[in-house]
DNA sequence: CTCTAGCTACTTGTATGGAAGTAGGCAAGC
DNA sequence: GCTTGCCTACTTCCATACAAGTAGCTAGAG
């Protein structure tokens, strides 16, 4: 996620930085965000007056959103806001499990009561906040697997994970509001309990577990939106 | 790899398709097959002229690698080629050999006669072409490594996995003429016939086997180019 | 009414000019 | 000798103009 803007409609342009730049963050968040949705028409002119600006820029930033699989662009036809890819969230879900799973795995070959404290009073501020805002969630949910994987010493790891996240950002922005947080935050607990007592296993089962929560959601999310998504594939498992 | 270009010399500007799309492809391959070294200047006047196109279409694809890793761009002050992130590559194999340890697991959950006469074919492509032609054997591993991850119903994630691969990529060119070809080649056997007695554990201890081969090269490479390497680090596993 | 040709209004792709900023050389002043 | 200030040559960044291709509407022919 890194970089998802909020206060869409507050947002100027900063001519210190790059405009390049902030309009990428922009218009990713505003994609991420359902602001724009898919299917919807978007232009480099037509951008490039809303925000006052040149088309270079926008179009700059369009390339850039093309690469991650946000925006198509179809040459001399136009560009559009892309559906969100079902099998490209499966499958990102599916490297994320891998992954963390090993992470798992590194965490529980020593003792880290460091870690351990940090993660408690992380979890203590999901229970807090999340509640209230369930948006906000999501923000606590990325930096607790964020610490999990700088702890492993796997920083620059997690950067391609994040990179990778953007479709299934966009789920879980979708289903923000049917998130199951209290389940969430025990199943958090529960991977603190198993590094805490180096289980090695039980923290890969857990972790494992976690992650595939989304796969309860992704068809109750599908069925809300239909038109959000462009292909279904039935077969997982 | 994907898109790897080669006879980089012969390359002319095809008009028929984008110059900003073949300028990236040539650009990413004149850096991943090191004619572009780390610490090189490159401009977008220098590179337009060469190629005999507008600084526009050099620009983008600036943008793109930059995105990559592969370049960095230092504002008002010029690009350069990127020095291989020694921390980066290591990641990027972690997140590898978790990935495939997983496909193991759904590839050994019920038979696949076909994928394992597919994958012996390649094997003995392996040996044939291996000796000969040590670089292409680059080509013959990555696509035995792509049909694995596609037969487990995973190519979007073989996709990602890829894109995150250049750093990787370098490196292997680099060691291309120090690769162990005949140990990688019983390694495939190895994993292959895991396969085909669905022996799960066996498949992923052969992958995990397989996929660290690298950390032994890494090193070699990094004394033998020091100066392609950033930084260092010495502790991983 | 149906179909087709052409025109118009869009789109993205490329080229080019200028604005802003940086690095380095070089000379004047201390 | 050392520092300071300017000046030049470079860079990336943004704006604008033009080229080329596409979709859709409209008018005319059958």
């Amino acid at each position: 996620m890194a970089l998802i803007l909020e206060d869409l409609d507050l947002w100027k342009l900063d001519s210190l930085v790059a405009v390049n730049r902030q309009l990428r963050l922009l218009l990713r968040s505003r994609i991420i965000r359902n602001d724009l949705k898919p299917d919807d028409k978007i232009s480099e002119p037509g951008l490039a007056r809303q925000y006052g600006v040149s088309r270079q820029p926008v179009r700059e930033a369009f390339i850039t959103l093309a690469h991650e699989g946000l925006v198509e662009i179809l040459p001399q036809r136009g560009t559009v806001v892309c559906r969100i890819d079902y099998e490209a969230v499966l499958d990102c879900r599916f490297i994320r499990e891998a992954f963390e799973a090993d992470v798992m795995g590194k965490l529980t070959s020593k003792p880290n009561d460091q870690l351990v404290a940090n993660l408690r009073k992380q979890i203590r501020a999901q229970k807090r906040i999340g509640r209230r805002k369930p948006g906000h969630f999501m923000e606590l949910d990325e930096k607790f697997h964020r610490t999990l994987a700088d702890a492993a010493g796997l920083k620059r790891a997690w950067d391609f994970i994040d990179s990778t996240k953007a479709q299934m950002d966009r789920v879980r922005f979708l289903s923000s509001e049917e998130f199951p947080i209290t389940r969430l935050i025990d199943q958090h607990t529960q991977i603190v309990d198993c590094i805490e007592q180096q289980d090695s296993a039980g923290a890969e089962e857990a972790v494992r577990n976690h992650l595939r929560e989304i796969l309860q959601s992704l068809p109750k999310i599908h069925a809300l939106y239909p038109d959000h998504f462009d292909h279904f594939r039935d077969t997982e498992f």
